[in-house]
DNA sequence: TCCTCCTTGAAGATCAAGTTAAACCCCCAA
DNA sequence: TTGGGGGTTTAACTTGATCTTCAAGGAGGA
């Protein structure tokens, strides 16, 4: 294959019309260049240029193949300022993963700012449990992901590249005619005598609930098992019981309910950003992260 | 500026999907190939490929570059070829095609004068028929090519460079003793009575004739069909009826017949140069068209 | 669990791309 | 004829990129 830094040089003795010219735009010596003419004229196997007295005059194949120098050219200097765009977030895709209560709460925030500043970037958003969402950043099909975890199952750094987001406290869901119903904040000991709406067992919030009841002595009297939030909200709201949610998860409220605070009685759940360790990231994907906490910081008191 | 060599193993990487198979392809090593990838995404500043536990999958920029790959390689090779044609064809010859009309009529002027203006250049031309010709324009087989077209299936612009080289009337050939012998011109309408002679059914012209007669209103009579002109004219000589033809075909007139205009009644055919939108031309080939443009236009009026 | 396939890194060998220095060629002027 | 100046070429050498080998590490499948 012919080597394209001695199609330059040719281009460059034809347009500037000597080797000395074309010697000095290149900072070589005048020895080198003619030598790598010589090459070339030899990889093709024909001369390229006629040695005249006073310069150099290309042939017919010399003509031809300085045409055909400048497209090549021409492409490779269109290549580069393609990766340039790119580099520059005027281009690019990119896929990341999210769960639903976030999917429904903080992370539209993220992508209305994100889509704003950077409105050439394809922006793909799946939404998963967690199980999947770890499959999904393994293999690859998403290049990151919203994770949370709890203190007492912490995620491992060494198997993702974690980023905490924010801390997602536990709040306290109460009809509106609840007797705490006014309240600011209460506190896990004064809810012993209270009946339970919880989400289906398996679901992290019933550890929850019964971790921070056995911490303040009592054991939890489950009345219903809600399949999502807003199930657990109307059943609340029509007084068949309270219920411990995200502070996430109730950004939309359900308006016969009220939220209350739960303070450091309950523990709340860390919301973090992960991708793989071995992945390097794309311009567009570091962009999104520094966004995504940008977002977490303006809107931190919402959470809370 | 790029390497090339990096960015054909990118590209081999992308498409046999491992690093492994791109360098059984080039005869290296692994790891030499793997080294050179970090170079290249050291060089472009971005991730280009992303390292799956299948194979590699390319990123945004890894795709973009991929294509510009492509493209660069595509024009590489076909610099070589077009090197290798000149190093064949012993410094200055050229190839073209034309089809029989034009080749005993037209052509010969071109030639005559082109190797007298030109006597070193080894000059080729092959005679065939259109679908051929497009073949070996495309296959290289000819540099360049006369063609022709009607107004209702014009040549597409984008497969070949087009130049126009002169409008070929369809002109009315009758017997020496017809009716409209002596007239200087006669429309389409006035030949509903007459009895054709026409070429083979898929010929060209015979698609001409039907769309005059049927703009002019009648449907014409079919009394021979020949299989060229020459025949077409002795038959018209005799009697036998009156035909449609090029003009460019009747330049030798049978000594029993005449050639009418049909003016505007009848549509001309262009003809055309064409060559390879993506082949750079040897210097013979531009002088080649320089030369038939002028006997084009010094001729103009034989052809009218 | 081992085995296999693949990728990566470190260290060293090799060869092409550059250098310098000197010669050469051709035209021109003294 | 000779010398000088533009330009190119050759020879010999240096250097650094590009390969190799060897070894380690990771992930999937039997």
């Amino acid at each position: 294959m012919l080597n394209v830094k001695r199609l330059e040089l040719l281009l460059d003795v034809v347009e500037l019309g000597s080797i000395t010219a074309a010697a000095e735009k290149h900072i070589y010596s005048p020895s080198g260049v003619s030598q790598q003419l010589r090459r070339l004229e030899a990889e093709v196997g024909q001369p390229l240029l006629q040695r005249q007295a006073r310069g150099m005059v290309p042939t017919d194949a010399g003509h031809v193949l300085t045409a055909h120098t400048r497209r090549i050219l021409r492409q490779m200097a269109a290549a580069e300022a393609d990766l340039a765009e790119i580099a520059g977030l005027n281009r690019g895709s990119l896929t990341m993963g999210t769960f639903p209560t976030l999917g429904g709460s903080f992370l539209p925030l993220v992508i209305s700012r994100f889509k704003k500043q950077y409105p050439a970037i394809e922006l793909h958003v799946r939404s998963s449990r967690f199980d999947d969402l770890i499959e999904m950043l393994e293999n690859g099909q998403v290049g990151m992901s919203l994770l949370w975890d709890y203190e007492w199952n912490r995620l491992n750094p060494e198997n993702f590249a974690l980023t905490t987001v924010f801390e997602d406290a536990t709040a306290l869901i109460v009809g509106k005619d609840h007797r705490l119903a006014r309240r600011k904040q209460v506190d896990m000991g004064d809810l012993a005598k209270e009946e339970w709406i919880v989400r289906e067992e398996e679901h992290p919030v019933v550890e929850v609930l019964h971790r921070s009841a056995q911490a303040a002595g009592f054991s939890p009297r489950i009345a219903f098992h809600a399949n999502d939030y807003q199930e657990a909200q109307a059943m609340v709201s029509v007084g068949l019981g309270i219920a411990l949610a995200p502070r996430t998860a109730v950004v939309n409220k359900h308006p016969g309910v009220s939220i209350v605070s739960l303070g450091a009685s309950a523990p709340s759940r860390r919301i973090l950003l992960a991708h793989r360790h071995d992945r390097v990231r794309a311009p567009a994907e570091v962009a999104f992260q520094s966004t995504l906490l940008d977002v977490a910081r303006d809107n931190s008191a919402d959470f809370r």
